[in-house]
RNA sequence: GGGGUCGUAGUUCAGCAUGGUUAGAACGCCGGCCUGUCACGCCGGAGGUCGCGGGUUCGAUCCCCGUCGACCCCGCCA
């Protein structure tokens, strides 16, 4: 044998020296002098001749492995033959870097491991992008090669952080006596508005399952059933058009408990919450969190998850506005339109230009015409120019709470419409005046939402939430005649400006059921033929019962503060719901069709797959 | 369903508004040199169906239409 073929790197199993003894992030100063093994995926080699320099990283971190070509020439050789991504398991002595050359910033470390020995055990192909934390790859890149964007330690952060999460949440709510049962994929379709990821039965062709918008109606039957406590870190689908925080499938902390009301499932909703976020961020919460109304919420921050970590409150002026020399408000508020105002504090040296692009916020979202009063240095000025007088403007800059150097900003429109817009430009300012705390989590309920409202499209009235979310009962009356005003005993847990957890108090008196039910146009028949089955169960004895469900996915997406629930699930779809790392949908053999009792229409399969 | 941005080397991008020699850069990759690198450095090299299809034109990466894909927004959806 030569010494050429000694230092041939080849591929070898995994003897059980080779087994690791460190993480490569873990290696630490506390290690010096240690004999350690390591192993994972070749990250960088710096080759200088003499001294070769090898990054070796898994998913706790990198560790460098040096070697001196003069000491161990042979392994020398070998790590010169090393390429990003082979895999390996080195062996070596931990040792301090000579101090003269720790002159990398940025928790650079101070060790490094003396390499000994290095057992190649897989070797790779060149890959498609650089694996690094600061990946340079596109999207749609990652995504097909998701298992080399996982290699990223900061993905696998992620992935760790939702972990911690779930089993935070488990702890918790099994200490709080939650029994987490798991509830079936292939179910009969329950009515939630969206639509549904259909499964074909064989045995019965023809027949559907559907795949669970949320375990909605099955959570509640374990409540008839008796179960008491329930939780599930349940899977969901929707068949709906995605977005940067919608994935056709997502994970909900699903919660139901029997003889409760709103008060214990605030309890155990800001336990789960607290815990979580303790225990990732270490940050604390205060509880009871704060609670306000779905009115209050709107008509202060034109929101229904209204963002308190700054103030910039709306005000309603629509009085000051009513019979004022200002025709445009005056007319409008005739039209039975209202004007709302916000005040930013120091703007009043905002330009024409800024304004402008202000307006353009709101424009589209059907408020014309920002009309903005500025309490400058030199005097009051206003959009409204000589249609007002300057005690006017006075009284309502008092009225709006404004001081010098503020601006007021003012907009008219049909109230839900104009309040929303209005709290889309606060959102806005603050972004853009840097309003906006980082580091902080305020946590917020949000009550009394709607039961109801109108399908613009169809002037339907439909459910907002489900249609077993219960009423309150001083608005009960009102079902029948005025169902667009009656409030459900709804709640959404916010924190900062997103929406958490969305739950109610269920309905679980048949008779209300059905007046429900009926509201929204489901007839006695259609309710019976859809989900008698649950109509029936309501009858055999049913518990009071409430529940809530975490959006799971936004909240590890908070916890790890991206802005896209992909960067927080293992392998994500696109935004036309396809994977691009299997090419899932796909289309299938006509045989499978056949026997499933299918056949695709013409002009629809040409677009399938490979 | 509608609107927007993007698609050029393995990757990230430039070039294209004003069509015309051999389509560039950086990183990565391959080879060589280099004993303290850590964005190593230096020398050399390979690497392109300009997403796909059609049209306009003497000529299209560039202009037009369509299509596919990615992302963002509206609709839709907790």
């Amino acid at each position: 044998m030569t010494t050429r073929d000694e230092n041939e790197l080849a591929v070898e199993g995994l003897r059980p020296e080779l087994k690791r003894t460190h993480y490569c992030g873990e290696v630490s100063e506390g290690d010096v002098g240690k004999r350690v093994v390591v192993n994972g995926w070749v990250h960088k080699v710096r080759d200088l001749g003499g001294l070769v320099f090898v990054d070796l990283r898994d998913r706790s971190g990198i560790v460098q492995l040096a070697v001196d070509a003069q000491q161990m020439p042979g392994l020398a050789a070998r790590c010169k033959q090393l390429r990003s991504e082979f895999v390996v398991s080195a062996t070596g002595k931990v040792e301090l870097r000579p101090q003269e050359t720790r002159r990398d910033e940025g928790g650079a470390s101070a060790i490094e491991v003396r390499l000994e020995s290095l057992a190649l055990l897989s070797k790779a192909d060149v890959p498609p992008f650089v694996v690094q934390d600061d990946v340079k790859a596109k999207d749609e890149l990652r995504l097909r090669y998701r298992y080399l964007d996982l290699r990223r330690p900061v993905m696998a952060r992620r992935l760790t952080t939702r972990h911690l999460a779930m089993q935070e949440t488990r702890r918790v709510l099994s200490d709080a006596g939650f029994i987490e049962v798991e509830t079936p994929f292939l179910i009969r379709s329950t009515p939630e508005g969206a639509r549904d990821y259909l499964v074909p039965s064989r045995i019965k062709p023809g027949n559907f399952y559907a795949l669970p918008q949320s375990p909605q109606l099955l959570k509640q039957l374990l409540m008839v059933g008796g179960i008491d406590r329930y939780f599930q870190m349940a899977r969901c689908f929707r068949d709906e058009d995605l977005r940067a925080n919608r994935q056709p499938e997502f994970t909900q902390i699903d919660i139901e408990m029997s003889f409760g009301d709103e008060s214990d499932i605030f309890d155990v909703a800001e336990r789960v919450t607290c815990a979580v976020y303790k225990r990732v961020l270490g940050v604390e919460m205060n509880r009871p969190f704060l609670t306000m109304t779905f009115d209050e919420a709107m008509s202060q921050y034109g929101s229904d998850c209204p963002d308190l970590r700054y103030d910039l409150k709306l005000s309603d002026v629509t009085d000051r506005f009513r019979d004022s020399s200002f025709a445009p408000f005056a007319k409008a508020i005739e039209a039975g339109e209202r004007v709302v105002g916000l005040c930013v504090p120091g703007g009043s040296d905002y330009s024409r230009r800024v304004i402008e692009s202000l307006s353009a916020i709101v424009r589209p979202l059907g408020v014309f015409g920002l009309v903005w009063v500025k309490l400058g240095p030199d005097g009051v000025k206003s959009s409204m120019k000589g249609e007002t007088t300057g005690s006017f403007t006075e009284s309502l800059a008092q009225r709006m709470g404004a001081k010098q150097g503020d601006i007021l900003l003012l907009g008219s429109g049909q109230k839900l419409k104009l309040l929303a817009a209005m709290g889309r430009l606060r959102q806005h300012i603050a972004r853009e005046a840097k309003l906006i705390p980082e580091g902080r989590y305020v946590p917020l309920w949000v009550t009394e939402f709607p039961l109801f409202e109108k399908d613009e499209e169809t002037g339907e009235i439909v459910p907002m939430h489900h249609p077993f979310s219960g009423i309150l009962p001083e608005d009960e009356p009102l079902l029948e005649t005025d169902p667009l005003r009656v409030r459900g005993r709804l709640y959404d847990l916010v924190v900062n400006d997103q929406e958490i957890a969305s739950g109610s108090v269920r309905i679980f008196d048949p008779e209300l059921q059905h007046r429900v039910l009926k509201t929204v146009g489901i007839g006695e028949e259609e309710a019976r033929r859809r989900f008698g089955f649950f109509l029936d169960a309501l009858r055999f004895g049913t518990p009071p019962h409430c529940g809530i469900a975490f959006g799971f996915d936004r909240m590890v997406m908070q916890l790890c503060g991206v802005n896209s629930i992909s960067e927080v699930i293992a392998f994500p779809k696109t935004t036309a719901a396809s994977c691009l790392m299997t090419g899932a949908p796909a289309a299938v053999d006509d045989s499978v069709l056949e026997e499933l009792g299918l056949r695709l229409e013409r002009g629809r399969d040409k677009e399938v797959d490979k």
